[in-house]
DNA sequence: TATTGTTATACTCTATAACTATA
DNA sequence: TATAGTTATAGAGTATAACAATA
């Protein structure tokens, strides 16, 4: 008897984006110790916009935690001069987050090293870089 | 004068995968809630392995986390019926982790809805997702 | 009444340093 | 001496429930 096992490419195509994203998962606590911040820290940063404030609640969305874990969040942000609270004008129960300058200075940084493809992206060609993102544009936009 | 943000085609694809992990991670907390694990704990059951027993200290290595958190996140599985220790024949410093039946079980589950490509797999012909795997292959051997 | 954010509480996660047992 | 793992400690991350201020 045959047990079958068939693996699509889709099957392994996904296996090799866990792979990858495994291996960042590395790579994301490297950039963040070194630049001084824990991971959470990390992602509470690059959630926050450049120019604009964002609310709170805001935050836990993107985060996907509870409200009351960004107070302790941004608590700690703002202890280290790197976001500061501020009442909304329209609506005084909402505090708005703005970075200060360090703090986009930081978030800059993060950006910058975050934004760098591994080394296994040099391996392909220009024809190829283009189709694996025009591959992946397609699952983006069937989600 | 021209700014000349020049994105390559690698650059545009990497920026797809990490908003494609970005997803995804809110996809594993939900297993995790699910399951009744906390990520790390779903991150150390799938690290342990289905039949063969594994040291502590390679736990450490594959979570890049201490070897005193170790101790603390075993404890827990332990406490839970999911793991046991048992003490190395060869070396006796050494703890083998060795899964319980209910923990096989639920890594098992665990490692099925993790290994579920997303929904937007289904947007690519069999082709597509040949080349996809391909190109990723290609990625992860450059790397 | 409903919503935003905080506080109180309890637990988990995490690293550092000191320790035990074994090699 | 060196290594595998634990313990002690301290701090960060996390959710739940109760609360204050505002709408």
């Amino acid at each position: 008897m045959e047990t079958a096992t068939t693996r699509t490419a889709a099957d392994e195509a996904w296996t090799l984006l866990r792979e990858l994203a495994m291996a960042q998962r590395g790579v994301v606590m490297g950039i963040a110790a070194e630049l001084g911040l824990s991971p959470p820290q990390l992602f509470t940063l690059q959630a926050l916009k450049e120019g604009e404030p964002v609310p709170m609640s805001d935050l836990a969305g993107v985060l996907r935690c509870d409200a009351s874990n960004v107070t302790g969040l941004v608590d700690r942000l703002a202890a280290r001069g790197l976001v500061e609270r501020r009442p909304a004008a329209h609506d005084r129960r909402i505090r708005h987050l703005i970075l200060t300058d360090a703090g986009r200075q930081l978030r800059a940084a993060v950006g910058e090293r975050l934004g760098r493809p591994p080394a296994g992206f040099d391996a392909l060609s220009e024809a190829e870089a283009r189709q694996l993102r025009d591959l992946l544009a397609k699952v983006a936009d069937g989600s």
